[in-house]
DNA sequence: GAAGCAACTTGCCATTTGACAAGAAAAGAA
DNA sequence: TTCTTTTCTTGTCAAATGGCAAGTTGCTTC
């Protein structure tokens, strides 16, 4: 069922590994594995506690977080069409996961969980370089955002982010760029206002 | 030459995937693309600019720092053996490294580049499934490392730090874990004060 | 061993940052 | 639309944190 629909994820494994062929059978059993999962927003794809699926999100967008010591909320990352979607410690490890993760405006995508993603690595073997590729993606992503928080002030960081998220920026709440940023909503205010000034 | 050395290594390479056979013929094709490199205390295995190769640590221990946009060094990671050790974006994208990476203590290891590695890939279908796996696991471990950053206060990151790397712990320098907790080496020098107390 | 250097601790001070609160603006519900 | 709720901004204030400097300890090197 809506295997018309699922051509956006077909077309999206094809690009992440453009250098190899996969016939049309293999393409049917990789769409088979992934259920058509849609989001309105506010709804979330992964609660604090639960185990982390593996989420092809082809339109919309989603913000993960967390709570630090005092509990306050923290988001952790941002993430629009075009990403796989998952939390790395909660899916490999099958563990409960410690970020929560939602639509910040409503989301079309393909879901699945690790067995089935196991199974496909296991009888598709370009999915597995798909699979690969994933991986090296969203770990390069991440090690970028996080030596970011260090290397840059929350100043660049947040012109950075306007500069190159401009569609996430529409959608996103400002307390939730601030925590994303590492800081308070007071401060980002405050750099708002510096940068409005020039 | 070293070949009997590199047992370490095809020890370690077979402990990551359990499940797998491995032919000696491909055992021999992966030590040969591997060569034994050790480094004495405060030798560089990676500096900031050039680009990050891939390294088994077989014993001793590394740490992994950059700086931040005040000019501070801030230490990202500790390594200690049985880590394969390298820097995700410049690895994978051929990018310089915004890291370096420094031995704390005299290291004995086996490095190898991203062409090497990616001939093993091609050649010695097995290796595959240790390249990923060292993938998720290094992931994992990173997220971790990052989300406790937020979720937990400096004092129960210096608690933990203490308690998991008993050995790093030794070797490493206050300010420099210091830093890896987020905070100034007098912050950190006073937590200890207050741990001593009880 | 002695001298020199780096690491660690500690006190004092300045500054940044966040907490809190009040008001304005925007978004959502009825 | 109007009412209600949430978000955002801005001010004041308090507190945590870091910078700096001095003193001590412990390594390293000659």
């Amino acid at each position: 069922m809506q295997t018309e629909a699922k051509q956006l994820l077909l077309d999206f494994i094809h690009q992440m590994i453009p250098n190899m062929q996969v016939s049309s059978e293999s393409l049917r059993l990789i769409a088979d594995k992934f259920e058509v999962h849609n989001l309105s927003r506010h709804e979330f794809l992964l609660k604090e506690g639960k185990i982390s699926g593996y989420y092809y999100l082809a339109e919309g967008f989603l913000r993960a977080f967390t709570f630090d010591s005092e509990g306050n909320e923290i988001t952790t990352g941002f993430y629009g069409s075009g990403h796989v979607v998952f939390e790395a410690s909660s899916f490999f490890l099958h563990r409960p996961s410690t970020e929560s993760i939602q639509a910040i405006h409503d989301c079309k995508g393909f879901y699945t969980n690790f067995e089935q993603l196991n199974g496909l690595f296991h009888n598709v073997p370009a999915f597995r370089e798909f699979g690969r590729a994933v991986l090296v993606k969203e770990f390069v992503r991440y090690k970028e955002q996080t030596l970011a928080m260090i290397n840059k002030s929350a100043e660049a960081r947040y012109a950075d982010f306007m500069e190159s998220n401009r569609e996430i920026f529409q959608y996103a709440q400002l307390k939730h760029i601030a925590s994303f940023l590492g800081i308070t909503d007071t401060s980002l205010s405050r750099i708002r206002r510096d940068f409005a000034k020039k």
